[in-house]
DNA sequence: AGTTCTGATGTAATCGTTTACATGGCCGCA
DNA sequence: TGCGGCCATGTAAACGATTACATCAGAACT
């Protein structure tokens, strides 16, 4: 019935609590009520400064600790943010992850996490983890509103808590979006791909039916059409932004029957993926051909060659929504939209396109001496 | 005052609920007292087969979700589970993470992530936090226990909460551990190493005081004396489990008087930090230098080289820390300490040494047709 | 038939806060 | 001096569940 009674002895400082120490505890340490400590600790400002003083006191030397669960019960706050993103073991999303918590930590509000793995089981879970009240709000990485009843697409979830799409907006949601521009991102790298001579750009794709996959096509398309390149349908080819999918997208590339000077992958992951499988065909990066990333990753930069990707602040974005969830959980007005900055960054696996057709692997040595 | 106001119109299923609904609305529409609602679902074999039928129609109908913090405020349990980390946006640990969350989840446990990040500010709050009584247990993958006061290293964290150790052992404290052979592993490859003719061993650490760092350790010089080779101090150079370390140590390497012929990295990402900077320094790996790495992250098997490596069973890792700290919340008998097998894989960055000094580069090539 | 036991249920206390409302003292203004 | 207002504080009612204890009906045994 209870098992903590063999450790309940006296703890620190000599001051033997019986259990737990309890608001009525210290207030009758500071000789004061209960509401007089509850404000001490809420609002200062409305307490004299002798009252505090007194329960700051008895709060160090008792070491009380405010029961979560009570206050909760009472407060209808709960200090916690939910969390939802579709794959946790993705580094992608870990950074992210450690953005988000930075600020949250900071402005004291713990966080749990829901990896959805694309269960639809877990979806209902959480949704009605929200709906219990286990959170004060939720931060969703995953691209959709879940609990979605019988409307499908277009039913946002209810569940009366403030709520932050991250990365992955949510069209039909009137909710704050925190993202990059992949369209304006991805128009730029395919544009630096023509810039150096390229003609034919290959694209990998995410998974189908992704908006961030749709924004980066579409940016791919513009950058294409900027460049005065026509798109070819055949070019494109499946991922989901794996690693997997990308040594995948790397034999389908080498079994085309004209291979691409470039490719342009949207994820790195698949980037260094296909690079391994190309490298394993015996192309070479970037002589045969070149390979670009998105996202940059930690891996990017140490890839053999190194890749030129795309970099997303993944950091600043997890902080960037963890503070619009703060300000909406506190009442302040927040930006409805947030859009941070990509940088395109350059690397080795990106090179202006070279004639292979014209001489044997081992001659192009001499042909890449050309670039003075 | 009341935010929640506009959006309280009726909800599904055309029942119109004014604000929650509570224990009590369930009662009254299933016709029996609170009692034998909370009963129905917390031990329904003590109710009767009308009544749980009645109860859960009831509950189905008013689409009743029971209140956490009332629940955990009356019951002392949250249902919720801590796992501390030193750095969430780590590969290695988010693999890890997710093997949590999966058995967590099954078991109708949440997760709070408590990222480090090397503040001890993070531990004291974190200390608290589980003081606070906000979670029923933790995972601690850190390596020790936080919140311990003046007693220095020995002193174990008293929450009073069941806690287990994932990966790094907490050697004073007498909790679960779950963990693989870091030593034989070590031991393993480095006489992997040494079996194919390597004598000259480079050693890439852990950061120092970390427990993972002294089994490995010790376990490269079992596997080296097990060989019949000489400890030799130079040959250890020091990193952090970092990308950034890896490259450093490559540097230092780089810079060494005679170097080795073979480097054990004890982490894949100083493993592939350190095999770039060798390949920009014009080393060519393993033909110059085998390079070995330590956990088997995704990258490895597309790292080029491929890395050779030992295989962490990081999702099985979660799972076994998650079950067992499952079994100890819910009052069933628990393994002291469980420890998963590791695996050596083999790849392409490892291979017997070559005689370097002979011969210019070029001509390598011819020395390493050798193999049949 | 009387007693005891068992199983299903209800009643109401309890968990530890927050906070609406009441109180009382003090200041300043008329 | 009297009165409105403000400030600091106290009192006590929630918050919504769990659960010890009481109750009661019926079965089973002597």
């Amino acid at each position: 019935m209870d098992e903590r009674g063999p450790s309940s002895r006296p703890d620190e400082d000599g001051v033997s609590l019986g259990r737990t120490v309890r608001i009525q505890d210290v207030a009758k340490l500071a000789d004061v009520s209960t509401a007089t400590v509850s404000r001490a600790l809420a609002s200062p400002e409305r307490v004299s400064p002798e009252a505090r003083a007194r329960v700051l006191e008895a709060i160090a030397k008792t070491g009380y600790v405010p029961n979560p669960a009570a206050r909760s019960l009472r407060s209808q706050k709960t200090y916690m943010v939910l969390v939802v993103l579709p794959d946790l073991s993705n580094t992608f999303f870990s950074k992210i992850l450690r953005g988000i918590e930075e600020r949250l930590f900071e402005a004291g509000y713990g966080m749990i996490i829901s990896d959805l793995d694309g269960s639809p089981e877990k979806e209902a879970h959480f949704a009605a983890f929200t709906a219990a009240g286990r959170v004060d709000g939720a931060i969703l990485l995953n691209g959709h509103l879940f609990g979605q009843s019988r409307d499908g697409e277009g039913m946002p979830m209810k569940t009366g808590i403030p709520l932050v799409a991250l990365c992955e907006a949510i069209p039909s949601a009137d909710i704050p979006q925190i993202e990059i521009d992949n369209r304006a991102a991805a128009s730029r790298m395919t544009q630096h791909l023509a810039s150096l001579g390229h003609r034919s750009i290959a694209y990998v794709s995410g998974p189908p039916n992704n908006i961030l996959e749709r924004e980066r096509f579409l940016g791919y398309r513009e950058g294409l059409e900027a460049s005065g390149l026509r798109f070819d349908p055949a070019l494109v080819l499946p991922g989901d932004y794996t690693i997997a999918s990308g040594i995948m997208a790397g034999q389908n590339l080498a079994a085309l029957a004209t291979c691409p000077t470039a490719v342009f992958c949207t994820s790195d992951e698949m980037a260094i993926g296909l690079m391994r499988t190309l490298l394993s065909e015996g192309l070479r990066v970037p002589e045969d051909i070149s390979v670009a990333g998105f996202d940059d990753i930690e891996f990017a930069a140490v890839a053999e060659p190194a890749l030129t990707t795309i970099r997303q602040p993944r950091r600043e974005l997890g902080q960037a929504a963890a503070a619009v969830l703060i300000d909406l959980l506190q009442g302040r007005p927040s930006p409805k939209r947030i859009r941070l900055e990509t940088e395109l960054v350059v690397r080795d696996s990106v090179a202006p396109p070279q004639n292979r057709e014209k001489a044997p692997a081992k001659s192009i040595r001499t042909i890449a001496m050309k670039p003075t």
